[in-house]
RNA sequence: CGGGGUGUAGCGUAGCCCGGUCAUCGCGCCUCGUUUGGGACGAGGAGGUCGCAGGUUCGAAUCCUGCCACCCCGACCA
C-alpha cells in the first residue's frame, strides 16, 4: 500500500480499489472504465442515497423509473434545441447472439438481427423523460411534476477516472416541470442548496456554492447553478449541479399546458443530479496516508470493537462485557462491529479499520478487564484515550458527533486557506502552479478571456459564487472593467 | 484519434540491450507448530499459455512482424 498518499486521484484510487472499488472486467472487452463497487462501498452510497432521498420526499418529490434504452430519434427532437451535446454514447444495435459458425465454442452477433431503429444506453435521462411527460401534461393542474429516479447512466468518455468519471455510474437526476419560470428558478435553487447541506452535513466536505459561466453550463440549460469542492490535491471538483431548464426542453419535445387563462404554454423545466463521483470526492477530501477517514454519518461501520486475548477463555469473558456494549451503542443507534476473528492479530485488524476509515475503534484486553476500562481511538486523529467502560456509550456518542464537525472544520480550513485573491495574470499563474485551489480574480465576463485563460493554464471558471460581495476591479487577463470576482481553479 | 510508455503467479516485480539450468524476489494464499495491547515468527507447500498470433533459430520471456489491452499526456467530458 502507498505510504505517501499522494496528490492525485490516480494514487487515491490506486490503494483504494483494494478496498471499495475496482475496475474489472473481462480481457479483451471492449469497456473499460467501468466499476465494482464493493459491499463496503455500497454501503456508503447507500446511506447517501437515504438521506438525499429523505431531503428530496420532504420536499415534495417523488421517485419514478424510466428506461435504460432511448431510441437514437428522441434525441434528434432534443438536438435541434440544444446542440452540442456530447455523442459519446453505448448503442444497440442487435438484439440477438447466434453459435458462431465459424469458430467452435464462439458466439457471435447474429447479423439477421439488426435492429429497425439504435437504441441508445442513457447517457442522461432527458430525452426519454420529457418525451414521457409530453403524454402526462395537458393543463396547468398536472402541475408541477417533481420527479426524480435513481438510476444508472453510460457515458463512453474517452478518458476515464476511476470515482470521477467512469464509463457507467449511478447517480440521481431529478426532472421537474413547471408552470411558471420563477417556480422553476426556486425549484433550481432549492436542490442546489439541499445538495449542498448535505455534502456539507453529511459529507463533511465544504462547498462553493454559485453559478456556472455560459461556456461550462450544461448545454440546454438556461443556468447552471452548482456546488464546487476543494481537494487535499489543490484541484476542484465539481459535487452537483441543478440546471434551470427554461422552456428549452419542453419546445424541443412539444410540452405544453392550458393554462388558468386558457392559454397554451410551454413548461418550465429544472434538472439536477450527483453520482457516485460523490464518493471521489469524500475518499480526496478526507484521506490520509492510512487510507480511508470516513466521516460517521457516512461510515458503514461506526464503531469497531477489537478483543485482544490469549485462548478461548479469555474471548469468552470479554465477550461478556462486550456484548452489553454493543448492545447499548446499537440501542443508540449507533453501528457496531465485534470482531471476534481469531484468523487475525489485533495488530493486522487496526491496520484494516484504519483502512477502512472506521471512526472509532474499541480494543479490550484482559487489562482492562481487570480495570474495568476499555481502550479508545479515533480515526481522524489516531489518538487514543483509555474509558471507564461505564462511560463508553455517553463517550462514543459525543465523540461521534465531534469526529464528524471536526472533519469538516479540517476542510473548511483547508478550502479556505486555498481561496486566493489575485489581481495580476502573473500572480494567477504563479498561485495556480505553486499553490493550487481557487484563485478569486476579476474577468470580464466573456467566453473569449475565459477559453484564452484556459488555453494558458488550464484553469477553468469554477463558478461564480452567490455569495460574492460586488467589487469593482479590471478583468486579470484582459484589464476590462469587471464588478465581482469569480472563482477559477484546474479541476477534475 | 495523435504523442509516449507498459504487458512475466491474486498483487507488485527481476530477467530482455548481449537468445542457451532464468522463469527471480517480495507480499498474499495453504499446512503444522509457537504466538496474540499496532500489520507475528519458524518450517514445509501450492500457484505461471512470460498479453495474443505468426516468424527467425538447433533453441525465444529475450530478436523480428502483426494484433490486443492497459497506463500517462493531449483532444473529449449532458
Amino acid at each position: 500500500m502507498s505510504k505517501n498518499l499522494t496528490k492525485r486521484s490516480e494514487d487515491y484510487s490506486k490503494w483504494y480499489n483494494e478496498l471499495v472499488v475496482k475496475a474489472d472486467l473481462a480481457e479483451n472487452s471492449a469497456v473499460r472504465g467501468c466499476m465494482v463497487i464493493k459491499p463496503y462501498g455500497y454501503a456508503i452510497w447507500e446511506k447517501m442515497q437515504a438521506e438525499l432521498d429523505k431531503k428530496f420526499k420532504e420536499t415534495g418529490h417523488q421517485n419514478a423509473y424510466f428506461p435504460l434504452f432511448v431510441p437514437k430519434s428522441l434525441f434528434e427532437a432534443e438536438e435541434k434545441n440544444a446542440e452540442g451535446f456530447a455523442k459519446e454514447c453505448a448503442v444497440v444495435t442487435h438484439y440477438r447472439l447466434q453459435n458462431d459458425p465459424d469458430r467452435e465454442g464462439k458466439l457471435r452477433v447474429d447479423p439477421e438481427a439488426k435492429l429497425e431503429e439504435e437504441l441508445v444506453v442513457r447517457p442522461t435521462s432527458e430525452a426519454i423523460i420529457w418525451n414521457t411527460y409530453k403524454g402526462w401534461i395537458q393543463s396547468y393542474r398536472d402541475l408541477p411534476i417533481l420527479v426524480n429516479q435513481w438510476a444508472n447512466v453510460v457515458r463512453w468518455e474517452m478518458r476515464t477516472r476511476l470515482f470521477l468519471r467512469t464509463a457507467e455510474f449511478l447517480w440521481q437526476e431529478g426532472h421537474t416541470a413547471h408552470e411558471t419560470r420563477s417556480e422553476a428558478i426556486a425549484e433550481t435553487a432549492q436542490m442546489n442548496d439541499i445538495y449542498a447541506n448535505f455534502v456539507e452535513n453529511f459529507m463533511a466536505i465544504p462547498v462553493v456554492r454559485g453559478r456556472k459561466t455560459e461556456s461550462e453550463r450544461f448545454a440546454g440549460a438556461e443556468d447552471t447553478y452548482c456546488i464546487e469542492a476543494l481537494m487535499q490535491d489543490g484541484k476542484a471538483l465539481q459535487a452537483g449541479t441543478s440546471h434551470f431548464l427554461g422552456q428549452n426542453f419542453a419546445k424541443a419535445f412539444d410540452v405544453k399546458f392550458t393554462s388558468k387563462e386558457g392559454k397554451q404554454d410551454y413548461v418550465w423545466a429544472t434538472s439536477w443530479g450527483v453520482s457516485t463521483r460523490l464518493m471521489g470526492a469524500l475518499i480526496m477530501t478526507h484521506s490520509d496516508d492510512q487510507g480511508l477517514v470516513l466521516p460517521p454519518n457516512l461510515a458503514p461501520i461506526q464503531v469497531v470493537i477489537v478483543p485482544i486475548y490469549k485462548g478461548e477463555e479469555q474471548l469468552e469473558k470479554i465477550s461478556g462485557v462486550v456484548d452489553g456494549m454493543v448492545k447499548e451503542l446499537r440501542a443508540k443507534g449507533i453501528s457496531v462491529k465485534f470482531d471476534t476473528r481469531d484468523t487475525h492479530r489485533p495488530g493486522a485488524k487496526f491496520a484494516q479499520y484504519e483502512l477502512q476509515g472506521v471512526p472509532l475503534r474499541i480494543a479490550i484486553g484482559q487489562r482492562d478487564l481487570d480495570k474495568g476500562t476499555v481502550e479508545l481511538a479515533r480515526r481522524d486523529t489516531l489518538t487514543k484515550q483509555i474509558v471507564a467502560k461505564d462511560d463508553i456509550v455517553t463517550t462514543v456518542e459525543n465523540l461521534l458527533t465531534e469526529i464528524q464537525e471536526s472533519l469538516y472544520r479540517k476542510a473548511l480550513d483547508y478550502r479556505d486557506s486555498h481561496i486566493t485573491p489575485v489581481d495580476t495574470f502573473d500572480e494567477f499563474k504563479e498561485v495556480l502552479e505553486s499553490k493550487g485551489g481557487f484563485i478569486a480574480a476579476h474577468w470580464d465576463g466573456t467566453i473569449e478571456t475565459e477559453q484564452k485563460i484556459k488555453d494558458l493554464t488550464k484553469a477553468t471558471i469554477r463558478c461564480i459564487p452567490f455569495d460574492v460581495e460586488k467589487e469593482e476591479g479590471v478583468c486579470v487577463f484582459s484589464g476590462k472593467a469587471s464588478s465581482e470576482r469569480v472563482l477559477f481553479a484546474k479541476a477534475y
